[in-house]
RNA sequence: GUGAGCGUAGCUCAGCUGGUGGUAGCACCGGGUUGUGGCCUCGGAGGUCGUGGGUUCAAGUCCCAUCGCUCACCCCA
């Protein structure tokens, strides 16, 4: 058996890349409109940082984590989530004294060792963007919405569930509020409810069980607990939303998995990936920079989209999308002496802009027509023995079939000014719209 | 970590109660067309039946183990 990828690491082939760079560019546009600038951090991190920010406590940090000790024996970790690495670069390099709000992205890979399936691999990709020095509840409505503008304009309909989870103020109170219910309820309730009564209090009214969920109709809800400035914020964080006409819906059973999460939280929901339902999700973070040995008082909120599970949505919902942008021109050459003039033509079309393509190998002209074919070229040029001998090449329209004849005199320049000249013509004249050259998303756009 | 299902060609899959691996479809290569793609037609190449053991005269098929994949639980994007 020959090697084979880790387990829960994918491959993205190059028939597939297409969607990815799709989204990928319409997520950059987006937060270019929105006034963000991108980060890059690096992959590899201290294990400390992510058990600081993330929580001792947490799945993500108890039984995920790919950590390892580097070759000096500390402890490093192959990044789970984006919010710490950034958090930690904004801290490290003082990006708040550049600007007092930074709004930041990031685009890359993420580890977590957990059983593969459905949505959930090892190694995945997040777009994970970041508000940070700024709690005003406009700015999480403006972060919502954002959100929400990239799904449409990808192509997906979610739906979106939003939550106040409190602060160190209020939360506390809540939490033995909810503690006592469970425990009056310990009869009742499922056996991992009870487990999580004590090991986390606040997951136990997300579950799934209909006989639970029953009984945690008349729970205590943490949006009835809040202190005033929370109540407020959240108030005003669903007023700013309803004013962009953003449909979401109060969930108050919805927690998040990372311990950093305070007042806003939300989460972009679709029910055709199957038990992953959660395509996007996040929430405000206003103690994180400060436990991170940043800035007293520094406020934070961002989310993560999964970028597979775009992606798997997209594949699911949008058959065709175009795969691998046609070429321009195919070049067919037929025996030495004009794969000699050819070889250096070809050249001088790419430099000037074109997709050209050439078989280097001297084929048939059947077999290089095919190639042709199956690379999708607009157009083919042949130049064969008998055309050199005429100082001609034909030009074959490959969706019109029609062919026409250039001359093939003086320099290359000459006869590739006479090529341009004459594809651009033709193109203009009748060009259809999956094969003519995509714009700067590149490959795989969803056809118009 | 727990549970279930599945491993036969590059891909999708037939293969019955054990009896020689399929003219299978798609894809690939070549011919028909001595210089013109798609369609058609003819041919070709491609396999340690995931791996290792066992039962048997005989195993792709039955049994055991192991590895891998998938889905679900948990949790999460």
């Amino acid at each position: 058996m020959s090697i084979q990828a880790l387990k829960g690491f994918k491959d993205i082939l190059p028939e597939e890349v297409g969607v990815w760079q799709y989204i990928e560019a319409t997520a950059r546009d987006i937060m270019r409109r929105f006034g963000f600038s991108e980060i890059r951090t690096p992959i590899l991190e201290k294990t400390e940082l992510f058990a600081r920010s993330i929580g001792e406590a947490t799945d993500i940090v108890e039984k995920e984590m790919y950590s390892f000790a580097d070759r000096n024996g500390d402890s490093v970790t192959m990044r789970p989530e984006g919010t710490a690495s950034v958090l930690r670069a904004f801290i490290e390099h003082g990006l708040q004294t550049r600007l007092p709000v930074q709004r930041l992205y990031t685009i890359g890979p993420m580890f977590r060792h957990e059983r593969p399936q459905k949505g959930r691999l090892r190694q995945f990709h997040q777009l994970s963007v970041e508000v940070l020095g700024l709690d005003h509840p406009r700015l999480d409505a403006e972060l919502i919405a954002m959100a929400w503008l990239l799904l449409e304009e990808i192509g997906l309909t979610t739906s979106l569930q939003i939550n106040s989870l409190g602060c160190p103020a209020c939360r506390p109170a809540y939490k033995e509020a909810l503690v006592d219910f469970l425990a009056a309820k310990k009869e009742l309730i499922c056996e991992d409810c009870q487990r999580r009564s004590l090991s986390n209090p606040l997951r136990v009214l997300d579950c799934k069980s209909s006989h639970c969920q029953e009984q945690y109709r008349v729970a205590p809800v943490i949006i009835d607990h809040l202190c005033s400035g929370c109540a407020e914020h959240f108030a005003k964080t669903r007023a700013s939303l309803a004013l962009l006409e953003v449909p979401c819906t109060v969930n108050p059973f919805m927690v998040r998995g990372l311990d950093y999460y305070t007042r806003t939280t939300f989460e972009f929901i679709t029910d055709a990936l199957g038990a992953q339902s959660a395509v996007g999700a996040g929430g405000r973070y206003d103690g994180l920079v400060e436990q991170l040995g940043g800035a007293k008082g520094m406020p934070g909120i961002g989310f993560a989209l999964g970028l597979e599970r775009l992606v798997l949505l997209l594949n699911q919902q949008n058959e065709d999308v175009c795969l691998n942008a046609a070429i321009d021109l195919f070049v067919a050459a037929l025996g030495e002496e004009a794969a000699v003039r050819a070889f250096p033509l070809v050249h001088l079309l790419r430099r000037q802009g074109l997709q050209v393509a050439m078989d280097l190998e001297g084929k048939s002209l059947k077999s290089q027509m095919k190639q042709a074919d199956r690379t999708k070229a607009r157009f083919v040029l042949i130049l064969g023995e008998e055309e050199l001998a005429r100082g001609e090449a034909v030009l074959r329209d490959m969706t019109s079939k029609e062919q026409q004849s250039l001359p093939l005199v003086g320099e290359p320049k000459a006869l590739c000014i006479t090529l341009i000249t004459a594809i651009a013509q033709r193109k203009n004249s009748k060009g259809t719209a999956c094969r003519a050259p995509t714009s700067h998303l590149g490959h795989g756009m969803p056809c118009p």
